[in-house]
DNA sequence: GCATGAACATACCTATGAGTATGCTTTTTG
DNA sequence: CAAAAAGCATACTCATAGGTATGTTCATGC
């Protein structure tokens, strides 16, 4: 039993690494214009190994996309489950998201950029299982924080908007740093701290009622 | 002197015609995986009509970055030139910008979303000369909202963060509509202006200091 | 200590698609 | 109206890259 679980762990560390890789060279050079065999190549491999593991490209892709999701849960869920009011909650969520999007920014940008053209109306139904699955988690995800807005609207501190709606351009500021942003070789650590503060500020701003007090 | 008038804008109607149909299915497909078959196909041509008027691929891809381009500029600079309040003047601006975005969809996504990366990094800097030239071009635009953003700030009616790191986010709120954003076959008017002024607003919410009155 | 399968590498097949060369009409020009 | 050029279509070349088939090595279980 210990054995196979530290089966599972090589093969789920082996993939870790195709993953992240793939999503450093789709970041820059998109899906489509990416080879197998450059990503092998930066792992100092060949395809075997890529293919030992992965039936196929968009596997890879799709795999990014789900390492992604899991990471924002991971990281946002936690707090969305405190019982604090959304003026507080809302803001600690952003930051969380938006630090992450810029420590974790290959495997996120490509979630977050890829996901509706490349393979979607191309090939795309013969994944269409897949792809309704990774669309689900992004929907409970944004489903997460669409909640928390209309909280904050009944609270009577946020607009009245359409909580949905609301939620796109409260994304549309954080997610907008994957277009943007690019990572210096040096320093880059306050850096994070100013552009998180200034975006979640932006973002809250956004969102409350200037009538509204409190 | 009118016969060669007439020559350059049936040359220009044929460009644009390829222009407008390629946005179209990079926006789709992404740059890389649309074949210039596929753009030939579309226009019930085949590939020799396309090659009659663009060397390669790429100057096809350029062309949307510069039309783009012109389509915002043409939009936006007239309302930037206005000697009124930043508070009044950037709404409008912003306005102009977005009711844009959505209404030429295909042009604007592909020139927002696939300018880092294709052909990039990958062989950049063949076409080094022309990606500066469109790069110039998209600072100059974000340049003149830098600008309104901190007249606002001197007017003491925005906040005070870095009026570069502030059109971020306030570009993000407009341009993420682009990734989210997906025009329905009927209907879709009254739609586009409640979205403007939901976005609008919200950014407008953005960079008010809650602590300056008017 | 040997058989078995995992973990790769190598060699190959094949379709696709960018770009070219050339041919064919239809205008434009002299 | 001849000739030259524009505006395309057709036919071809050729490199690239996804995927497969087949080794080869090394660890693990019996």
């Amino acid at each position: 039993m210990a054995k196979q679980k530290i089966n599972q762990e090589r093969e789920s560390d082996a993939k870790n690494e195709i993953v992240r890789t793939a999503a450093e060279i789709f970041m820059n050079y998109g899906y489509a214009a990416t080879s197998i065999d450059a990503i092998a190549e930066k792992m100092g491999a060949t395809k075997g190994r890529i293919y030992h593991y992965y039936r196929s490209k968009a596997q890879i892709f799709f795999d990014i996309q789900r390492t992604a999701m899991t990471q924002l849960m991971q990281a946002v869920e936690p707090i969305a489950q405190e019982k604090v009011p959304a003026e507080e909650k809302l803001p600690r969520m952003a930051w969380a998201h938006l630090s992450l999007m810029l420590r974790e920014l290959p495997v996120q940008k490509v979630a977050v950029q890829g996901l509706e053209k490349n393979l979607f109306e191309a090939e795309g139904f013969r994944h269409a299982k897949t792809l309704s699955e990774i669309n689900a988690l992004r929907d409970d995800y944004e489903q997460m924080f669409a909640e928390v807005i209309d909280a904050g609207a009944r609270e009577g501190v946020f607009v009245k908007d359409s909580p949905r709606l609301l939620t796109k351009p409260f994304f549309g500021t954080m997610n907008w740093v994957t277009v943007w942003y690019r990572p210096r070789r040096i320093q880059s650590d306050e850096d994070i701290d100013t552009i998180c503060s200034t975006l979640v500020d932006f973002a809250m701003r956004g969102l409350r009622d200037p009538k509204g007090g409190t």
